[in-house]
DNA sequence: TGGCGGCATGTTGTTGAACAATCTTGCTAT
DNA sequence: ATAGCAAGATTGTTCAACAACATGCCGCCA
């Protein structure tokens, strides 16, 4: 019981589910899921109430629980919440610049360095999605593409818009588990994730809210015009 | 067990904390609340892990769980974030309702249906926000906001926004459990609700936008101005 | 007197078996 | 074919037990 084992289950389950072990629609028996992971009943039910309030999976009373899976009009929801999010943080993190602008200059090089620290992220994650695309493996580019826009969010400072953000990019790899297009989705915004990166990093930080808007916009209607 | 047992157990401990009937740091025994709510010790620790990804309850490890206790930061967080999603729910609503317009006319009248039923849940918030500060019962006052910004939010026609708003208005009674002015900042605020909620009534969904968003930057300062 | 290690105690973490409540399936009788 | 029912399977919940961990107390040593 290094870690309890609660917190192990939900995280075995989520990544299976979000790598596609399950396809949206599945049932996950107690039972059998138990045996397979070496929980009781019991343990396993408290790891299913955290994956059910992440929307990972649904629960249907006497039923049992089932891989979630997202609608249409979920889909639009989500990118919806996103258009309001991703770019209020970027203008968050324009004003948080500025305010410690003012500060006493003893306290503006630490910030300076976490913010050099949280900038250097979002380079980092552009950076995997590039090398993701020249080696052709789809499933990095995906898991950079969700770096990315979590480091983007991290620059607001805001760990309330962080962990909404987390929460509405592990909806999006639910809606890419159906989507026909989630191949080269990703891969095809790459060189979008550079530009607002390259923003980021000459502090232009209301253009890079608006790119990133205008980023999501396009996105969606990519990714709806196929379910 | 006409109703599950879980669910039932997490309404009631949400309720009791919010009400206050328990402080913020509280802790809360498994064994003597399962005796209380005549439950197991593994329902109501399913109903601890609903609470706690809520961020209701903190859960520390072979420690217990307590009653969560909100910092100044967090709700400065709480509140930036709630300057991002309500005005942003109310401009979706106004592309929604310029949408529809453009809808063939058979649809059109469902929609509108639909929307009046939304505003006047509103306008009725409003009014229960009213009469709470005539009567000086400023628990209803309370009530009446939340429902005010939920109703606000649900104008969006975005279960997303309107869940993440739910949760930011939990969070924000847990703040008001500890801030001083609790008491009266609700019942201050009352006459804003109702101006935004005539600009929601005339159709005037961006001028309601920005006053959401005016309001939300005083409701803050007037709030951290004592915690 | 003032820490300091270590045991006693209480609480949480997890298990497995048990049973009730509910859903599902397939059969039967019409 | 279909309505209703019986049998089986699964979930919902409880209980008792024990392991793992945290805390506080007590005496020990300096």
């Amino acid at each position: 019981m290094a870690q309890p084992a609660v917190g192990s289950v939900v995280e075995t389950l989520r990544q299976r589910i979000l790598d596609g072990a399950m396809a949206p629609g599945d049932r996950l028996d107690e039972v059998r899921l138990g045996g397979e992971l070496e929980v009781s009943r019991n343990t396993l039910r408290e790891a299913f109430r955290v994956l059910e309030h992440e929307h990972v999976i649904e629960h249907r009373p006497h039923r049992g629980v089932f891989v979630r899976r997202l609608t249409a009009r979920e889909a639009r929801e989500v990118y919806a919440m996103r258009r309001l999010v991703e770019p209020g943080a970027l203008r968050e993190a324009a004003v948080r610049r500025l305010a410690a602008q003012q500060l006493p200059t003893a306290e503006q090089g630490p910030f300076e360095r976490a913010w050099e620290r949280a900038v250097s992220e979002v380079v980092r994650a552009v950076g995997q999605g590039q090398s993701g695309v020249r080696a052709g493996d789809f499933g990095a580019v995906g898991t950079a593409n969700g770096r990315f826009h979590l480091a983007v969010a991290a620059l607001s400072g805001n760990d309330v818009i962080v962990r909404t953000v987390r929460q509405l990019l592990t909806e999006m790899r639910l809606l890419f588990l159906v989507a026909d297009s989630a191949r080269d989705v990703h891969a095809r915004y790459v060189e979008d994730n550079r530009r607002i990166a390259d923003l980021i990093v000459a502090g232009e930080l209301v253009r890079a809210s608006v790119a990133m808007e205008d980023y999501l916009f396009r996105a969606e209607r990519h990714l709806l015009s196929d379910c």
